[in-house]
RNA sequence: UCCUCAGUAGCUCAGCGGUAGAGCGGUCGACUGUUAAUCGAUUGGUCGCAAGUUCGAAUCUUGCCUGGGGAGCCA
């Protein structure tokens, strides 16, 4: 018989019903004539409670077995529950320890554990309730990021992990080389001889997919890439990872405007699927993480974004009444405390910046007719600052190589990139998203080491 | 990388110059259907590491390591 899924079984399955599960056993509550026995596949934010009578064949040892953590296969017949918490309950006929659990050395308890020390046993942490959940709205996340994407056309373009060039200068590069690190070949004036290592340059892993995405736009006119990014910043906080995923649409004959309403669109669609498709793990979240994580998807979903210039922000900023560590001035950057200000006092919603300051975005940015902004713009959340990055791109050949030149890029080097604008250039833009960011937002997690599976940051990499 | 706080039992913490503690967990037992069950007993320690001060250090000092929070960098 083929095993069901306890997620199937809670949502429908009816008395009378047999039933084979197969998971690994949350926690055991022994009483005198009978003992409850909590299963969980991970399908499913509740357990499934299987009842066994002391008359159960080889009782006594059995439920020795059963220990938390053990995994186990469960065939039975679903009844109606007498107790109160759940409305079916499992009649075992017969129950296999197929793995044993060692309760004295096993670390997870049925008990509340600090995150801290879930990080500890990264092998062991999507167990808990919470991870569990985590891990469950994060799928559900990147299933809604690629419907939404699918369903408008748009072409789910694979761009390189490898990289050699590092156009963006998004920060600090993880060195990608076949060479021996104890015996590096160096040249006669005692530098690294790169023509000898496997791609006969530098590499890297990469910082960003869009200088790529941006050649697919140019054939696909939609297209977006969905995978992983590298950063060696050392940076050690609860929004930053080493490695995380990024989703990264790019659309040809599209404005600053259209790259707004589509990101707008975008982060609303993924909220209503994933209350939709996770509305038990949302609500435990609501519950048990931050009550706030339902009212502000609903918010988001419901409520246009606010949008604002750079300009607009700064003014809204020396207006405030709070003081602020760092000054407000037009031509530097948000800082954190501003981004926090905007979206969480002033607006109190996602709230979308755009047009600032050239002197503080990236090269590829569309620089306006005023001279002294580009076509950017930021979407700013509340509680985690900058969850989407973005900009309509520079399309004239001219103003580009000045901009390339004026921020001291290797103009040689993006020869293919100068090339767009060469041969059938278009206005463009694009964003790039963070994954994780997203799934803090969602949940209410704190610390984005606890919404991908296996964190990369400084001095941790273990799992 | 900077600022700041913290490392004591498997976990969460108390103790802050004089014999190392509690709750939870584990184990054993009891128990009329339990929901992190409850009740009783019991088990459990290189007090992060290294040096120093002291008759005596978990406790005071210094350095290092690790972790949390904040900042910078950014997504």
């Amino acid at each position: 018989m083929t095993a069901q899924r306890i997620a199937q079984i809670l949502r429908a399955g009816q008395p009378g019903e047999t039933v084979t599960i197969q998971g690994w056993v949350r926690t055991k509550r022994e009483l005198k004539k009978f003992s409850f026995m909590e299963v969980n596949d991970g399908s499913f934010m509740a357990n499934l409670q299987v009842v066994i009578d002391q008359d159960f064949p080889d009782y006594a040892n059995l439920l020795k077995q059963l220990s938390v953590g053990a995994a186990v296969s469960v065939t039975g017949e679903l009844v109606a529950s007498q107790g109160k918490g759940q409305s079916v309950e499992l009649q075992p006929s017969q129950i296999e320890v197929v793995g044993g659990c060692d309760a004295e050395t096993y670390p997870l308890q049925k008990k509340r554990h600090s995150f801290e020390f879930l990080r500890t046993i990264g092998h062991l942490r999507s167990r808990t309730n919470t991870l569990g959940a985590v891990f469950r709205v994060r799928n559900a996340c990147a299933r809604a990021i690629h419907e939404f994407f699918q369903e408008r056309g748009f072409l789910w373009v694979h761009t390189p992990l490898i990289s050699t060039n590092d156009c963006e200068g998004a920060g600090e590069l993880f060195s990608v080389s076949s060479f021996d690190l104890a015996n590096v070949p160096k040249t006669d004036t005692g530098v690294v001889d790169y023509s000898q290592d496997f791609f006969g340059k530098p590499a890297y892993l990469t910082v960003s997919g869009q200088l790529q995405a941006e050649v697919m736009a140019l054939t696909f006119r939609d297209v977006y890439t969905f995978g992983p990014t590298f950063r060696a910043e050392n940076s050690n906080t609860s929004r930053h990872l080493a490695e995380f995923w990024m989703v990264e649409p790019e659309m040809a004959f599209c404005d600053l405007v259209g790259n707004m309403d589509l990101a707008e669109a975008f982060l609303k669609h993924i909220f209503a699927t994933v209350l939709e498709q996770c509305p038990e793990d949302m609500a435990f979240f609501n519950q048990r993480i931050d009550d706030t994580v339902l009212a502000t998807a609903e918010n988001i979903i419901n409520n246009g974004f606010e949008r604002i210039t750079y300009t607009e922000a700064i003014a809204h900023l020396e207006k405030a009444t709070q003081s602020f560590e760092y000054p407000v001035a037009w031509g530097q950057d948000l800082q954190s405390e501003h981004e926090r200000y905007l979206a969480e006092q002033l607006f109190k919603k996602p709230v979308i910046v755009t047009d600032y300051p050239v002197g503080i975005k990236a090269f590829y940015m569309r620089l306006n007719d005023d001279g002294k902004t580009v076509a950017a713009m930021d979407i700013l959340a509340p509680k985690l600052g900058e969850i989407v990055g973005g900009s309509q791109r520079e399309e004239r050949l001219d103003v580009l190589e000045r901009r390339i030149t004026e921020a001291e890029m290797p103009l040689e080097e993006l020869w293919w990139y100068r090339d767009l604008r060469r041969y059938g250039t278009v206005p463009h833009a694009g964003f790039g998203l963070g994954f994780e960011r997203v799934v803090q937002f969602m949940t209410g997690m704190g610390n984005i080491r606890d919404v991908i599976p296996f964190p990369r940051t400084p001095l941790s990499a273990e799992f």
